[in-house]
DNA sequence: TGCTCGGGTGGGAACGTTCCCAATAACCGG
DNA sequence: CCGGTTATTGGGAACGTTCCCACCCGAGCA
């Protein structure tokens, strides 16, 4: 039973008996309106079931005061904590979040972002975007442009990113220091970051002076690029006796290929990932990892496209945070 | 860089030579226009790098082809598919999908309603919503709502849930088909469907004869729920064969109890989940579960929608989809 | 008493589209 | 060669706000 067409603004203001220009004011809360006026327009708004018109609203003040979010894949709940972020840097100055996904498809995602564009969103962040470099330049000469979680060169835009190089060396030196020496690693193939991570796990095992025992065996950011991953490392000779997986998903098909080839963890091998998800918190998994501080890579996110909103900033900047290891039930001194 | 302004019709219309007319109807592709006057506009507006106004668009057509979607927890994987789901019934329609949410909290999701509401968003899903019925009923006189997985009585909005009741039944057959008769369940607390899917326990037990061995433990849709609400079951004696959890996240707390305990699943016990989230088909996991069709109740809300947007349907409907048991490696017989 | 000041108010223009209608050009058949 | 179509085009009104400016009125001051 919806009523034919929604109040405006003219009609609130006739009910209460005074011009549209006073209902506005009460409306923003701004300008001089006495007290009388104020209560009649509230009473007559009220009755009416009178709801601002965003739409109208951004189309004359040429801002929405809304900051779009392309997320690349809702399934990954690791976005979920760095929206909280945005959410709550964005709701601290009125803004409001529009969340849009692409389901990890280039065009989808391309699609999504035209999308925030045309609403005239007042800024965009991208969380770990597949789109071409090229693509985000475009949108980054419209409107202010950040991107998370993926390391992109793009002039003009901000990145916020952890500095995965680092998290890759925590994780090879907490393992070392437990005293294991046989250190290997899945690697996360394309995924955002992976390359870095491997290259802090390169670095680490290097200044560690076990340089010599680098082993990567190919693998993604997926369950089964983990256990493949982790399989092709067990039939080394000697095995390692620790793995370092590129992410918690892939630790977990890790845990999986150690289990079935009869080893126990931590007491046989020990194992890590990366990122600090759910998953690595279930006390069924208590997965040692690394963690990003996700909620604060969301305020910086939303913290960047305010002040290009503010003044127009041309150079853009790299924010980078640091992670930290989290010691769970998968990682233990080497067996003698 | 951002240019001072974007590019508008009348900048298109200016270099085409047209006038913004004929540019209006070459970007809608509607009405007739003459193949040069078409191709200079395209040229025009490719180098101006114009992009349509949608929020100009949607003021003078009243409608915005938007469709909003409020997610109650965006950190609960269950919703991510159902969100797929409308997105996908959404864009064959043209229609976008623009995402809001309200961590888990009344107000803040009441305010992400009512920012939907002024962006003048289409129609509502609410995905789980904690709102009261007296605010979804408001905004159902506004605007078209449907409610998903949240079985709530309001007048002149669409739900779209699973059978709970029926799911229920089937953890318990299957249970019993494999010989169980001690079945016990941790309940779901007030969790979105939990009230229903103990009903459905309790009468598949009555109905197999099981009535006297009934045994509800409470608890939650939480892991800490599912693990004292096992806990206390196992301190029964004779304690069950086999739980049924009220959702998988409780399941896991459910294992990780049983596992503490000193006993193997399934060997000594059989555990069964519900939703059947990415978390069961881990295989560290592999759980035994029930499968709502997230897919198809977010296809279905997004056409509830669209059938009250083109005639404005007064009668509340509400779809009830079946769900099916999933079977894996928590469940077998129970031990001679 | 005349003037200024400022709180309060109202109305027109603008935002960037779409929609509608009138105007023009081209073409057809008789 | 003319009236009547038909294809194409252009311009004004409208959508629901905000912004800006002009205006009114009473009070305070010289």
């Amino acid at each position: 039973m919806q009523t034919d067409r929604p109040a405006t603004i003219r009609d609130v203001a006739s009910r209460a008996g005074v011009s549209k220009s006073v209902v506005s004011r009460v409306m923003r809360g701004a300008g001089t309106v006495s007290r009388q006026s104020r209560d009649a327009v509230l009473e007559a708004a009220e009755q009416l079931g009178y709801r601002p018109n965003a739409v109208a609203r951004s189309l004359v003040q040429r801002r929405s005061f809304n900051v779009g979010v392309l997320v690349s894949d809702l399934h990954n709940p690791f976005f979920a904590e760095i929206i909280d972020g945005i959410e709550s840097a964005a709701a601290a100055v009125g803004y409001r979040m529009l969340i849009a996904t692409g389901n990890r498809d280039r065009n989808a995602e391309a699609q999504a972002l035209e999308t925030l564009l045309e609403l005239r969103a007042d800024g965009v962040i991208l969380l770990s975007p597949r789109l071409l470099p090229a693509v985000v330049a475009g949108a980054g000469q419209t409107v202010p442009v950040a991107v998370v979680a993926n390391l992109m060169r793009v002039p003009g835009v901000d990145v916020v990113v952890n500095d995965d190089v680092r998290g890759a060396e925590l994780a090879v030196e907490h393992l070392a220091g437990l005293g294991h020496r046989r250190i290997a690693m899945v690697d996360g193939g394309d995924g955002a970051g992976a390359a870095e991570r491997r290259r802090g796990y390169e670095a680490a095992m290097g200044r560690l002076g076990l340089g010599g025992l680098i082993q990567v065996a190919s693998g993604d950011y997926t369950e089964e690029g983990g256990y493949s991953g982790a399989q092709s490392l067990l039939r080394l000779d000697p095995p390692p006796t620790a793995i370092f997986a590129s992410n918690d998903l892939a630790a977990v098909g890790a845990l999986n290929a150690v289990e079935e080839a009869g080893l126990t963890v931590p007491r046989d091998l020990s194992l890590v990932g990366y990122d600090n998800t759910a998953l690595a918190s279930l006390r069924h998994i208590s997965l040692t990892t690394i963690n990003q501080p996700r909620r604060e890579i969301g305020e910086m996110a939303m913290q960047a496209i305010l002040r290009r909103i503010n003044k127009n900033r041309v150079r853009a900047r790299r924010a980078v945070l640091e992670p930290k290891l989290v010691a769970r039930d998968t990682t233990a001194p080497p067996p003698l």
